[in-house]
DNA sequence: CTATCATTAAACTATATGGTTGAACAAAGG
DNA sequence: CCTTTGTTCAACCATATAGTTTAATGATAG
């Protein structure tokens, strides 16, 4: 219980850099190491690799080790625990969105 | 376009402390001024006014003065948008799973 | 076994974040 | 106007993060 909320804001927090969501995007298409995604950057190696490390506590990613690569893969079950409880939020605002609507008309 | 991505980096950082969902849960269900808001947790009042306003740059909630208290309103489509990215990736890995399947299948 | 390629780890710097306290500001009520 | 209540702002501390460089480890090819 309070390790799932420990967990999921590692993924938030994952989420929360636009260089590792692009990294996100490209091994979602196609599993890469570390060296390959490292070649669309402007960073070092080493940056990247930190990178991919907090998207890995995350669990949002796993490596496989493939010959003397280290293989970056995406794991679906963690990015699904973090939509489904932004749904939750969606459920409870589309309660009050009216009441919303109402406020913001009112600010005008 | 990059102030979307800004404003990505914004809501997934709001969303990574467990604190400020916690929050956001609330307001979801009732609008509540900062200081209701604070009565509910140990932390200073000036530290939850601080986590209000994260979400607020973020652009999670608003705040509307009524009497003097301000009072704290969820927004749905700032929300929305982060929802539809993990989507996004969600689209990406489910054509990716079986692939996926298979290889950690391979690691027992 | 050695040389090489891919990755990890360590040490360090700069900046951001979460939290505190205390002072200043704003609105309402006497 | 003065006081009270609710909020904001500033300064400060401790810790975490993003990035660098350099050294150390792992795995493969010869």
């Amino acid at each position: 219980m309070v390790e799932q909320r420990i967990q999921l804001d590692l993924v938030f927090a994952a989420l929360s850099d636009s260089t590792r969501r692009d990294i996100l995007a490209r091994v979602a298409k196609i599993e890469m190491s570390i060296g390959e995604i490292a070649e669309h950057y402007k960073m070092t190696f080493a940056g990247i690799a930190k990178h991919v490390k907090v998207l890995e506590r995350a669990g949002l990613v796993i490596k496989k080790r493939r010959g003397k690569e280290q293989v970056v893969i995406i794991v679906p079950s963690s990015l699904s625990i973090a939509s489904s409880h932004i749904e939750q939020y969606a459920k409870m605002w589309s309660e009050r969105f009216n009441q919303l609507e109402t406020l913001l008309k009112e600010e005008k």
